[in-house]
RNA sequence: UCCCCGGUAGCUCAAUGGUAGAGCAUUCGGCUGUUAACCGAAGGGUUGCAAGUUCGAGUCUUGCCCGGGGAGCCA
């Protein structure tokens, strides 16, 4: 027989069983108790009769305290008054650990601002919501591996210490790097994967990530995880159809595996049936259409704002690719449209209800001249990307990728409204405790 | 970096410039089907820090510290 988890506790109906875990509340009623107790996979209800247990059962189950590590004996029964369907009627119960009543718990069952909640995130994580976020977080990113590893991907990690910017664009974590210098913490494993997409053909890179702009949003943290595969002999086309598969599967993958937990986080989950084939893609042309229908002045040429995002996200019932931005708002590696050279091949996925960006990503320049112009005129260090010049010197082709981060990721399918409870210790720009 | 909001019991919050209070948590008592259980009682305070105005400051002024939300930037 497996163990007994209160995830699968419908299966061990009337067995005796042992749960090893922590008491999560208790509720008293004279002669009867009604511990609640969590390990880790979900919360079941346990019923203690005094008249049914020993005394010294009876009375270690009366001083417990929250999160008291137990070991519990007894009987599952279905029973509709119980949360969940299913109690466990105890007989007997060991003590791992008591906490004492003159430190008790810090985080009561009741409510709590947002500081005090994150100061505490290495216990927070115990409650129900939050541990049904982690466990919504592991399954997004098994289905994600899941994803590329079944259709002929090889992961390629990326370094985490870099010599230099990938982008040149954003704010980079700097440390000393013995003799050496300054070395930075990676942004992006991009270039180096163009590099294993050509040994390779198809590749992808998982693994964090670090910005160190001073961003104070809910869709911001310092430290984040990104998968970014990346595809020889690839178009835009291609780019946009594999990124929709890929969010596709990881939706269906977690309706599947993991309703209680949506359940919990109180997910409606009838938005996140809807994410199917195919996703509109609009152009940044169009994109730009619909924004002055609403008034917005944005001229052409500038890159969407944060709100600009939210509102084109909120005219579909999915997510939206929006694709080919001006060149000039987007990165120097990015190869322009052939039929309209000012444009860029690239394409930024939204999630629906105002989550932002959970995809972006480009065909990359694969011409040794236009990259090096592209260098020049981003007064990028030529020596440093001599490597980089190269993939363009042997055997150049179409190619391109993208990244996707797990984190808004998490948040568009948990339906929170904050980035930093979708990863077990967040960091941010005035938090690095716990 | 800029704009806005906040800091009072372990936690969540009250308190016309006039004796700092409630709920939860903790402790004790009651209750045989509780649903963030409920009922009764007790303990628990350098009101973020510093200075100022005032007979009197949690409350008004100034500075600082620490958070939160947003902008820019991006996943």
């Amino acid at each position: 027989m497996s163990e007994f988890t209160i995830a699968q506790a419908a299966r061990f109906q009337g067995q005796q069983v042992t749960l090893r875990g922590w008491l999560y509340n208790l509720r008293e009623s004279g002669k009867l108790l009604f511990p609640q107790f969590r390990d880790g996979t979900g919360i079941m209800q346990a019923v203690v009769s005094k008249a049914d247990v020993s005394s010294e059962v009876w009375e270690r189950a009366t001083t417990l305290t929250q999160e008291s590590s137990v070991i519990a004996h007894g009987t599952v029964r279905a029973d509709k008054r119980a949360p969940g369907g299913y109690e466990l009627v105890l007989n007997d119960l060991t003590v791992v650990q008591r906490v004492p009543t003159d430190q008790p718990y810090p985080i009561s069952p009741k409510e709590h601002g947002v500081d005090f909640l994150m100061s505490q995130r290495h216990l927070w994580m115990r409650s129900a919501k939050q541990s049904a976020l982690l466990r919504l977080r592991h399954e997004v990113i098994a289905a994600i591996r899941d994803f590329f590893d079944s259709n002929g991907f090889i992961l390629t990690d990326a370094p985490i210490l870099t010599p230099a910017a990938c982008e040149g664009t954003t704010t980079l974590f700097e440390l000393d790097y013995f003799d050496l210098g300054p070395a930075y913490l990676t942004q992006s494993g991009q270039l180096y994967i163009e590099a294993t997409a050509a040994a390779l053909g198809k590749v992808y890179c998982f693994g964090p990530t670090f910005r160190a702009e001073k961003s104070k949003t809910r869709r911001h943290l310092t430290e984040f995880w990104m998968v970014e595969p990346e595809l020889s002999f690839a178009t835009l086309d291609d780019l946009m159809k594999l990124g929709e598969d890929l969010v596709t599967h990881i939706v269906a993958r977690v309706l599947e595996r993991r309703r209680p937990e949506l359940e919990t986080l109180e997910r409606d989950t009838s938005k996140l049936e809807n994410v199917r084939p195919p996703f509109h893609r609009l152009s940044y042309d169009d994109a730009l259409k619909l924004l002055h229908q609403k008034g917005s002045q944005l001229p052409w040429g500038e890159d969407l704002s944060g709100a600009d995002e939210t509102f084109i996200s909120q005219q579909f019932d999915k997510p939206v690719i929006v694709h080919r931005y001006p060149a000039k708002a987007k990165a120097f590696y990015m190869e322009p449209d052939p039929e309209r050279p000012e444009l860029a091949l690239c394409m930024d996925m939204l999630a629906p209800d105002g989550y932002g960006e959970i995809i972006g990503g480009s065909q990359r320049i694969d011409s040794y001249d236009l990259l090096l112009k592209r260098l020049r005129e981003n007064n990028l260090p030529e020596d440093a990307f001599q490597w980089y010049l190269d993939l363009r010197r042997y055997g150049s082709v179409p190619h391109g990728g993208f990244g996707l981060g797990v984190e808004r990721t998490v948040a568009w399918i948990a339906g929170i409204s904050h980035i930093r409870e979708t990863i077990p210790f967040p960091r941010m720009i005035y938090r690095i405790y716990p």
